[in-house]
DNA sequence: CGACAAAAAGACAAGGTTGTCAATCCCTCG
DNA sequence: CGAGGGATTGACAACCTTGTCTTTTTGTCG
């Protein structure tokens, strides 16, 4: 710690001083506040020499552009920025899909602001409140719960929204970035059943969520279609991996036990992972989930998956929003991304006989 | 498809039509501008009978209360919302590290802005300016490079700022909280030493970063402190899992290889247990990693860690910044939070003699 | 040297809101 | 019935910036 910095710790006094203003710089470069203006604006017309001069009295106030005031008086009120409501900005599938929003979005001047719903409707819509009270000119949204009517209004007053990961029913007519959640399902479970497996666990999470309940419906289309019969055993509102956990434990105290598990989801197929490998079956019951991990080449056996793209989605959604934002007044879009079967063992195991 | 969805579909026009004001509500009311401003901040002083009047008026026209002129005219101008300035929102340390600020955020109504600066100074400086330019009330940076001095006029101005994970050589007065790395790593290491190991790997990321020389020199504290001869292979600068994997696999070539590795980052660690793997070396060679991962417990062996908790240093930085926001102009602190150590098998296995 | 055009600089209002202070209303009390 | 007082309500300026339009300066050319 050196004297220098030192000193400056005695000057650390927070008070919420005036921030110096374009007068303040006006004032200080003995020009007009328009004058000011015009050189933060990077407008033409004012001389070289003047422009210095300003600069230099920006340099020593330390004047910082009020992006607030601006984008207030700025035609159109653009504020350069757009909202994204995600389930939780902590969770690996969205903090993926965030960060691809987010370097589409400053790749093109834009500030993004982001919050987590934790699934809750209720903190869904105090989100896009509160990004519509801030004036974001667009907004992304990972729909949870199933009454977005409420964003109609949004996009009447001139919004754009994007929904991305799920569709919502009230909004068919709204932009929309999918996976293919029900093909994923489909050949994921299908593939098991190439495998020879008759006796397969469905494992979801709560069919409250659009993407669950398609990839239940996906699993079903595969059974459906399978010539012969197959014995299924459906368990959804797994909310956790724990939850998860638990209830394959239970599914395999029967005395018939499935052979393959599909688990439809992140989570609930780390809990199934779990439960395989405590009950040393992991090497006996196949097992597909739905949805990439991290490390999923690293456990033994290799967990297969249906993998998504989620940095793909988030690119897609931003795309779509900034080209609204733009003013394009195209029809809604509905891309659906295709997903991907990888496997690394764990689904390519042959039922126990 | 109800024919009622359909119709709003004609609506879905993008226009960015002139949203109403609180003038346009007052007038709709029958009332003056500053009653609608009193309604809208449930001040006293407006009776129940005008306040509905004014309220409906809102419904009736939609309209939305404009948080950047409010805050704009508001005394002191506090925008309530503080920036946060990431490594990158999209990896595992960083978005848990968000979701613990944005909850205390939330909970104490202020908005959270995040960015990811990619470990690159100038990004990083970038995105202060752009949340100074919105009038943040506070900062959280997660500091990359060595020169934060240009932090110091942000603070000066008033923008009190708080750093996490690393300190910074130039802001030693500058409320830092931080994860014990140096003992972190010295315990880590002197848990291989404990089970027997004599030639120990280190694995690095640049050391650049301020944690990264913390965890060398815990290493080397451990070592150092050990009575008896050590033999060690120091290897930095590794910035990927990919890097880490190759630079490990060259190391186990050598006639002499190392019996055990200290990793000491996130991203190392998975190139560590891939390298080993491949060779075959898992259940051989001991490995400790610095910083927990998702399902570092179904690995086989288990992956033993040092572990730092994201969440409680994101809730310590987001309280102070807050707090310092609030008016608290005490002594600068510098929090130092414990790690723990983990023992999952990878860490407990005997040097192969 | 005067006229004229282009370039530079400035004055002023406006954008949506809130702080201040003044005006009005409705009671209550003498 | 009139004064006094509290509760409502309103008028207007101010927050910091930019759009519009005017004024001043500069340079050129006949």
């Amino acid at each position: 710690m050196t004297s220098g910095v030192t000193t400056a710790s005695v000057n650390l006094t927070y008070e919420r001083q005036r921030k110096p203003t374009m007068l303040d710089v006006a004032e200080a470069a003995g020009v007009a506040l328009k004058t000011v203006s015009r050189v933060v604006n990077r407008e033409t017309g004012v001389s070289a020499e003047t422009a210095k001069r300003v600069d230099s009295a920006i340099a020593l106030l330390g004047y910082r552009h009020n992006t607030g005031a601006s984008s207030l008086r700025r035609t159109g009120q653009a504020t350069a920025s757009i909202g994204l409501v995600l389930e939780d900005v902590g969770n690996p599938f969205s903090s993926a899909l965030h960060r691809a929003i987010e370097d589409v979005a400053r790749e093109r001047g834009y500030l993004l602001l982001a919050g987590s719903s934790d699934e809750n409707p209720v903190l869904e819509r105090e989100l896009v409140d509160i990004f519509c009270g801030r004036r974001v000119d667009g907004l992304i949204v990972v729909p949870a719960g199933d009454d977005h009517s409420y964003l109609l209004k949004e996009i009447l007053g001139g919004t754009p929204v994007v929904l991305v990961d799920r569709s919502s029913a009230a909004l068919p007519m709204v932009d929309t970035v999918l996976s293919d959640n029900l093909d994923g399902a489909t050949i994921g479970t299908q593939h098991l059943l190439d495998h020879g497996h008759r006796k397969i666990v469905f494992l979801g999470d709560t069919l409250a969520i659009e993407t669950a309940r398609a990839r239940l419906a996906g699993f079903q289309t595969a059974i459906k279609n399978f010539e012969s019969a197959i014995e299924t055993t459906v368990i959804t509102e797994l909310r956790t991996a724990g939850a998860a956990e638990h209830e394959l434990e239970h599914v395999f105290q029967r005395s018939d036990p499935p052979t393959a598990v599909f688990a439809s989801q992140n989570l609930v197929t780390i809990g199934a992972v779990r439960a395989l490998r405590r009950l040393e079956l992991q090497n006996r019951v196949a097992l597909v989930g739905f949805d990439d991990v991290a490390m999923a080449d690293l456990l033994v056996p290799g967990l297969s998956v249906v993998a998504q793209d989620p940095a793909a989605l988030g690119r897609c959604a931003a795309d779509i929003v900034l080209r609204r934002v733009g003013g394009d007044t195209g029809a809604a879009e509905r891309v659906i991304l295709r997903t991907t079967l990888i496997q690394r063992g764990s689904g390519e195991i042959a039922p126990y006989s």
